[in-house]
DNA sequence: AATAAAATCAAACGTTTGTTTTAATATTAT
DNA sequence: ATAATATTAAAACAAACGTTTGATTTTATT
């Protein structure tokens, strides 16, 4: 149309569109409720141009979720390394290493021009869905970056088995998830004198408590079993 | 059929074996990718039977979902009244109260008479999905049990905050909601010497570990906000 | 400017979905 | 025995779904 974009080599803006319409509304509905109409018709596009660049629904999910992923894992593989470069090969402290897996993820509600939030809320929901797509991704793609986490952490809690380490990191993802998407907030809240507070001006409040919650979870006693 | 059963006043056939099937399927492939032919199908009924006995697939749900949380929340705030019937109104040690609320829900895994894994899978997931029914549902009839369990915590923890309080229960749901049905244990297990334990033997494993870390985490220190 | 490749489009495809209807049969209660 | 309730089979419903097609437009290459 405009001639100021003639030789602009622009990226395709389809693909962009649907990556971010697809990413909130799969967030918000659920994958199965959101259909490709709804998605292609907010994104202003073609109901054909999911087929055309995804080549199926189900691929467009899984590529959203794998380039994230690919993004966040990363990030927390660099906070970790950069922790390990300051410790002289010293264990870590258990604080440092949540911070470096936990404390990436939450940073990224901040991201709202990337759809941060969107994207965490998908994130949670996907968990604990049945095709699994998340973890598959994960174990395929990032088993490395869990593998050193894992460690970390065993290395930082010799004490403790790594049955038990393992145990706690899973419950450590499942109260995450929680804090991120989780709806049962009001319920909670609900007859009580105490205000919630306004998600947007406390996620550096929720990073706070969430962190103390895990720190205390992942260092409690061994039950003697 | 049998002359057997001629005089026996048995409850309605056709809607237990729906419920049975719809909890079962709604909690393994979800409620969106379980079909009422599926349904009605595996419980050997007619297809319209589900529309005949409960108006519509939302309504099954809501109906599977109310019955099973009005039983389980009975029976949680049958055990806080058992633990402060016998405390002298002294404030409950918060392992007793978790154990109350949570331990009361796990225990529900053994019940297999009554689907009670498939309950709980159903429980976790349904936590996270968009249409909040769970929720709702908590919220309308069960907030008053809710409320009896912050209150206790809050007594018997006093130096804590009762936003923070709310805010780790919340967190608690979570580790508990994973716990039950969180797929991402094969990927953490993954790489790793130790094997994963089988769940059928191991729910009493599962109980003390998550009990531990759910302890932990609510005692946390506060962090200095 | 001509040609080839890539992207977008409207329209339709075949299925599946939840739901309703019909009528006949079986069961239970009055 | 009569009436009300449950269950069945079969069919059809409109709506929504993911997907495919073939023509058309846009972009890139020669």
């Amino acid at each position: 149309m405009s001639a100021f974009f003639k030789d602009s080599n622009h990226p395709p803006d389809t693909v962009r569109k649907i990556l971010e319409c697809a990413e909130r509304l799969f967030a918000i509905k659920g994958y199965d409720a959101a259909s490709i109409r709804e998605i292609t018709n907010e994104a202003g596009v073609n109901l054909a141009s999911i087929h055309y660049h995804f080549g199926s629904k189900e691929k467009l999910l899984e590529e959203l979720l794998k380039k994230k992923l690919d993004w966040l894992n990363q990030e927390r593989l660099y906070a970790l390394v950069e922790l390990e470069k300051n410790s002289n090969g010293e264990p870590l402290r258990p604080s440092a290493i949540l911070d470096a897996f936990f404390g990436t993820l939450l940073k990224m509600i901040d991201d709202e021009q990337n759809g941060g939030e969107m994207f965490l809320k998908l994130l949670g929901r996907s968990s604990l869905e049945p095709s699994n797509l998340i973890w598959s991704v994960a174990t395929n793609q990032h088993s490395d970056v869990i593998k050193r986490f894992k460690t970390a952490l065993c290395k930082s809690l010799p004490n403790v088995p790594e049955t038990e380490i393992i145990w706690r990191f899973h419950f450590m993802l499942g109260a995450t998830t929680f804090a991120i998407s989780g709806n049962g907030l009001p319920a909670l809240f609900a007859n009580t004198n105490t205000e919630m507070e306004n998600t947007s001006t406390s996620q550096k409040l929720l990073m706070k408590r969430l962190m103390a919650f895990l720190l205390g979870g992942l260092r409690a006693p061994l039950s003697n079993i």
